[in-house]
DNA sequence: CTCTAAATAGTCCTTCCGGTCTATTTCTCT
DNA sequence: AGAGAAATAGACCGGAAGGACTATTTAGAG
């Protein structure tokens, strides 16, 4: 009876002599619990049991086949069960496949021309939950989501954002903030426990306020301004 | 008539002797078009006027007054002007400070163990427009984007979410886009150039394939699976 | 203690939304 | 050329949402 949990990395790629090679430093070099597989096509199984093992496939992207095939594998990554990763090994030092694969849900790039102790590094870091990408990749597409989580149009005007966001009461922003949950004032109402009508008032003040005309745009606004609504 | 636009570096903090040491160090041994200043009170204005020039704020976390007044100022860093940066220097080592800057919009850390070349090497990359954050912070927030933008909560089944998706016609997946951004049937069918009735009965098909009753849903269902959606 | 803002609850009316059903035209694939 | 899917357009109905307006109770600031 085994408790110890295993990390799996699977190589996937048909350079059989590199990747022989490679499969040969992660069983003896590396982490003692892992485990490695070497496959020239890829498993789907791993990506859809669940286990209690952590699992990372090794994506050799040299063959240009195989890259196109990430992309298509893309829609189905991130909702892989946990700890289930993904890495790419072998990529050209161009950053066009760091974005590429960050997009899709790969949790890690490799180069060509990394370090064998780079790779174990970045091994161990991503069967830890992290991502390997360069610090400029995450830095600009952490960029990217701030921007669009946070920031207004150039159009609009922040202090009046903050004016309107302070002139909401704190009964307004609990329910602002339900409503792209919840279907209808109905619902809303049996989860603050008042009557319909009470959701109906809120709801008109908070139009009112935020000048939107309906729920939709309230949702909009939400998006736009969520910051700073916090109490 | 100058047309070099300078790199203006702010440092705000109350200890003389250390901030006029990098004062110092900045003005002669880094960038030659970074002009540094040093104050000891923030001046909003930085984060308010318009300029063609780069403005980074020191800020120095040393004074636990001013490490508090900094989440105060949060509210408005996301909306600060293009090219305005703050970073935070002389931080504990303790990653807390991290994920709290990382989440009101500050664009890097410097701690007060880190090296000079450190510091020099993380504002040319923040004057740069990227954040300076240790890998593991960048990566986990990243993560949580990521998470919240594409991952389905553990009851949804993807092999049924592609499923669905792949059912969505191209003309049915165009009008579920815009349903966040326009207010009523009426404007996605002036957007579209067909009649509302058009609109409305794709709406309908729209609602019946991913099985939603009502507008409000198919914006939460399109959030979670915008990814599956791609043509 | 008092005054005010917030939260609550309601009416009446109009507009828009979503469901069911039908029908025509335009693509697309074989 | 013909079948089938997709896109278009519409009628009809019931219900939900939103606007304008009123009113009572509760809670917090001074």
């Amino acid at each position: 009876m085994e408790d110890v949990k295993d990390y799996n990395v699977h190589i996937v790629g048909s350079n059989r002599l590199d990747n022989e090679l490679l499969h040969n430093f992660l069983e003896q070099s590396t982490n003692p619990s892992i485990n490695c597989f070497l496959n020239d096509t890829f498993s789907h199984s791993i990506f859809q049991e669940k286990t209690e093992d952590t699992n990372l496939v090794l994506w050799d992207c040299k063959d240009p086949k195989r890259y196109d095939h990430l992309k298509k594998l893309g829609k189905h990554i991130p909702n892989a069960p946990e700890r289930c990763y993904i890495a790419c090994i072998n990529a050209h030092p161009d950053h066009k496949i760091e974005k590429m694969a960050i997009n899709i849900g790969v949790n890690g790039v490799f180069y060509e021309n990394d370090t064998l102790s780079t790779l174990k590094k970045g091994i161990n870091a991503i069967l830890n939950g992290e991502l390997w990408f360069s610090r400029v990749t995450l830095s600009a597409t952490l960029s990217s989501f701030l921007i669009n989580n946070s920031c207004h149009p150039p159009d609009t005007n922040i202090d009046e954002a903050l004016k309107v966001a302070a002139s909401l009461t704190k009964r307004e922003r609990e329910v602002l903030r339900l409503i792209p949950s919840l279907s209808s004032n109905e619902e809303i109402s049996e989860q603050l426990y008042v009557s319909p009508f009470t959701v109906k008032a809120h709801l008109r003040n908070i139009y009112r306020k935020i000048k939107v005309p309906n729920r939709v745009q309230a949702i909009f606004w939400l998006t736009q301004n969520y910051r700073l609504l916090e109490d």
